[in-house]
DNA sequence: ACGCGTAATTTGATCGATCAAATACAGTAG
DNA sequence: CTACTGTATTTGATCGATCAAATTACGCGT
């Protein structure tokens, strides 16, 4: 078997040097016509691929991610990562980037991890997936100084607009306003709402969605909306509980809007088909069952990430095709 | 922020050369104990990493590699896959290699991404998910000579013990056969089985395991065995509908045993908690909606897969710690 | 103390690419 | 025809590590 053709057998057979070879492949604009040419056609006939770690040796960018692989998604939504996943690494291709997994126990392992990767050059950045309150991780990140993106918005107070935190996320407000809407149009008018416990910023961002679009509807007073709701983990055990609880309160139910698959499950499994449920995330399971779920656009969501990372915010990414 | 610091380095604070650094790192024999300590030491103090792409650029090993993320999961058993990488990722992380993502539309997209990566020297060798008869990926690799495993075994007639193609995969037939004999011992003669069309080389694996229990007890005849299984694609609004023409055709079903949680989530929703129902791969949603599953030893199965890879099997890939 | 063989360590070369600086090459003006 | 300018291309050096070969250190018998 034939060693990998390098820059020098490309540029002997397109008869250049070396370096114009690089230049075709990296900077374009510098050849003469005529000259990328024969190499563009030398670089076909021999197959040729530039040597990634050479590359990255030299430049000192390895124009790749890191994300984690959480250890065990809890219920359903594991999927909706998974998803992400597979958009992220699509559009990260897109982008001349490569997607490198670790895995890690807890919040301090995982700094470790960066630490870890990144001394070892292995990757440039990293994605995070699920930021929490006061996360120490991207306090570390910010603080080494390491490019990274979160999905899902930075919950402290100041950290929103924080230029060094750049992060993309799911308009959840607006998802589950427009979701609750819906369901007050076609029959309902006491839409119930099954969501996550205080605090937890996306868990009260989605719950607003659904307390506007009730307000507006202006039927129920504000007191009657809080008997309209529930809360409880993530699980589908616990939706259960919590919407059995919900109901033996006598409140009036026709439609649910919840503020997952997990939990639109659980519901969907207490009150039977007749009552429309919608979830979110839409994952597999939504779509296999039967339950309505707000779709969320992840194709979009790691392209932002993606085009946020190779920003100026990124300091110095930069990807090869 | 100081520039990260090399071999060099620390030799310098050890006293000793950039080789004896090297070799404290690579062939530890080969140093006196005393210095070994000392550049352990240096190495420590200045928190030396090796840099990732020096060390592949020089060795012509990436100590890496590639696994395709499935463009869509359908159903349920997505996380499976989900589980699987988790698992993968953190065994080769033990091994000293890394796992990077690409996707692929189609096989033959597939292929030229072997090709791509392979060549760029982004990975050493690949790991191959949902294999099928007559697969052309895992031919192209044999005959390029990439190392690769697969998991889930090939099903071509002589590729079983074909030395090239090492795979790992998890016993459906005696996990079936057990699940069914456990169904039996509790409560039920007439278990059912729900699979998926032959020919598949999974599905029909399983199917024979739970034949088999069946056969063992002894209390139905073949034809009456036929008489209770229905084959379908793998998702839930097919087992719905199977279970149901099953359940038309007035047969006695007892229980229910089936080759994925998808299907056994189907079957659970149009025959109720009353008819006790067992599915395979124990995905998050099984046990969300109590549902018997057996569980895949993914730990042990991604362990096996890279122990393939780097015994001889893999032709050279190594791992760094 | 000397020489010798093995163990321990060091020096020189290399992996494949890009950067930086030097050179060749046009085209134009004086 | 020379000098000059800007473009196109080539040469030399480098990234950080490991391999191969050369060198030094060490233990030991005589």
């Amino acid at each position: 078997m034939s060693p990998l053709p390098t820059v020098l057998d490309v540029g002997r057979v397109a008869g250049v040097s070396r370096q114009t070879v690089s230049n075709v492949l990296n900077s374009p604009e510098l050849v003469r016509p005529a000259t990328r040419e024969k190499v563009e056609a030398a670089i076909a006939e021999l197959g040729y691929r530039p040597h990634a770690s050479a590359r990255r040796l030299r430049t000192q960018k390895s124009s790749t991610l890191g994300i984690r692989l959480d250890p065990m998604t809890n219920g359903i939504s594991g999927s909706l990562l998974d998803r992400f996943l597979h958009a992220l690494t699509e559009q990260a291709d897109r982008r001349g980037l490569r997607v490198m997994l670790f895995t890690a126990t807890d919040p301090d392992d995982e700094i470790r991890q960066f630490s870890r990767l990144r001394d070892g050059a292995d990757v440039d950045g990293f994605v995070l997936t699920a930021t929490f309150h006061e996360d120490p991780r991207t306090e570390w990140l910010i603080e080494h100084d390491v490019p990274f993106v979160t999905f899902g918005r930075p919950w402290g107070i100041d950290d929103m607009n924080d230029p060094r935190h750049l992060w993309v996320d799911v308009d959840g407000h607006s998802g589950l306003r427009d979701a609750t809407r819906y369901l007050l149009s076609t029959r309902a008018e006491h839409v119930a709402y099954l969501g996550w416990p205080s605090p937890s910023g996306t868990g009260d961002d989605r719950r607003r969605g659904w307390r506007e679009a009730m307000e507006a509807r202006g039927a129920l007073s504000a007191s009657r909306l809080d008997a309209l709701q529930a809360e409880t983990e993530d699980d589908v055990q616990g939706a259960r509980d919590a919407i059995r609880a919900l109901i033996a309160t006598g409140v009036r139910i026709d439609a649910v809007a919840c503020a997952s698959d997990s939990l639109a499950l659980g519901v969907l499994l207490e009150v039977g088909p007749g009552v429309p449920v919608v979830g979110f995330d839409n994952t597999p399971v939504a779509g296999a069952i039967g339950l309505s779920s707000i779709e969320q656009p992840l194709v979009e969501v790691a392209a932002g990430a993606l085009d946020l990372l190779l920003g100026d915010g990124g300091k110095g990414i930069v990807g090869w095709k």
